[in-house]
DNA sequence: CCGCCTATGTTTACGATGTAAACATAGGCG
DNA sequence: CGCCTATGTTTACATCGTAAACATAGGCGG
């Protein structure tokens, strides 16, 4: 079955890392982005409550399930955006790998953003950061005469372009297709008036 | 306590009705879209597998509660629509009550569009075809020289644009402001070439 | 008007979950 | 070499969704 194997010490080598990637795997096989505590120690050969060694509770566990998505989708996002040899062009391929990362991770990207742990404490905004930093330096390298606030809206409006895009297609209320994807990303160009 | 009352008879007037509006209430005082079935039975004063005379599961309750809340979705932004004279403003308005709506309503509108239940069984699919309708209606107003696909394009456009903002501001990973908010919106006019 | 039938609730029960507490062991540091 | 602490296990408990058996209320046929 698709548990993990080694568990040959008493002492697991790494045990949360293993968690993490065992969770992450689990996610795979589901598209609600709910993995359970025990279910992933479980399929790491691990008794239920030794989860409670390395996260304080189930939201952590979550917390880092998250980060280690939100990592993974600002490297999509930049490996697209270096693959494009232009400016806008780079900002629209950023754009469009997000809403495919979501359909590609439907439930990572759930429990990244449905599952909001509010807290700050964890790494997710950093990682947040990350795609976020791109998009702001994206938009002032593509709106370079626009004020601070006028950037500000743009940014906020791509990106929400792009995260109801994702969503919408998860849920089934828009269809999953890449032809709109590409469609409805690259007619946005707010910085032409 | 919060609890209803009544009960005077044995059987209930229409406990279906009265467990929804429990459940409508208990999601006002939540942020997460969570309700918990015994939970809705006991402030319902109602033993807790009574809610299986009314809903298979789950599910079906969550379903119920989704088609409300669509409704009330569809109603604030028909009447944010209507109070405007111009088609434009009107467009605008029904998007900015979309956002509105769901920062005033958070548990509810997480449930509708998070626990997404893909069966098309319920009447979900038509409460939102209502502002859907309203939503086509309007870019076919504001875009008459554009083409079915261009059109289409501009819905889902929209449509991603606010709820991609509600969803962010939710999630907290944008500011709940209100300014912020009208200028998304207003800035969104693709229909200007 | 009476008695049964069915729709509607209740009780009890079961498995699964998240988590706390007490216990066990392994491996590094004195 | 022996103890200490980090890491994992066992046991236990409250809660949840839900199935099954039971109870009652109130309308309908006689």
């Amino acid at each position: 079955m698709g548990t993990q194997q080694h568990k040959a010490t008493y002492h697991h080598g790494d045990l949360r890392r293993a968690l993490i990637e065992s969770a992450l795997q689990l996610l795979e096989t589901r598209d609600d982005g709910d993995v359970g505590l025990r279910e992933v120690a479980r399929h790491t050969c691990v008794s239920a409550t030794a989860v409670y060694r390395h996260f304080p509770d189930k939201a952590a566990l979550y917390a880092a399930l998250a980060a280690e998505g939100f990592e993974r989708l600002a490297d999509a996002q930049l490996a697209a955006a270096r693959r494009a040899r232009e400016d806008s062009a780079a900002f629209r391929a950023s754009g469009q790998a997000y809403v495919r990362f979501a359909l590609a991770n439907p439930a990572l990207f759930r429990l990244m953003t449905s599952h909001m742990h509010r807290d700050g404490s964890t790494g997710v905004l950093l990682a947040d950061n990350r795609a976020a930093r791109l998009l702001r330096e994206q938009v002032a390298r593509l709106m370079p005469a626009a004020s601070e606030a006028e950037r500000a809206v743009t940014v906020v409006q791509a990106w929400a372009l792009v995260h109801g895009l994702a969503v919408l297609m998860l849920g089934g209320r828009i269809p999953p297709d890449a032809a709109l994807i590409e469609a409805a990303v690259n007619e946005f160009r707010p910085w032409r008036h």
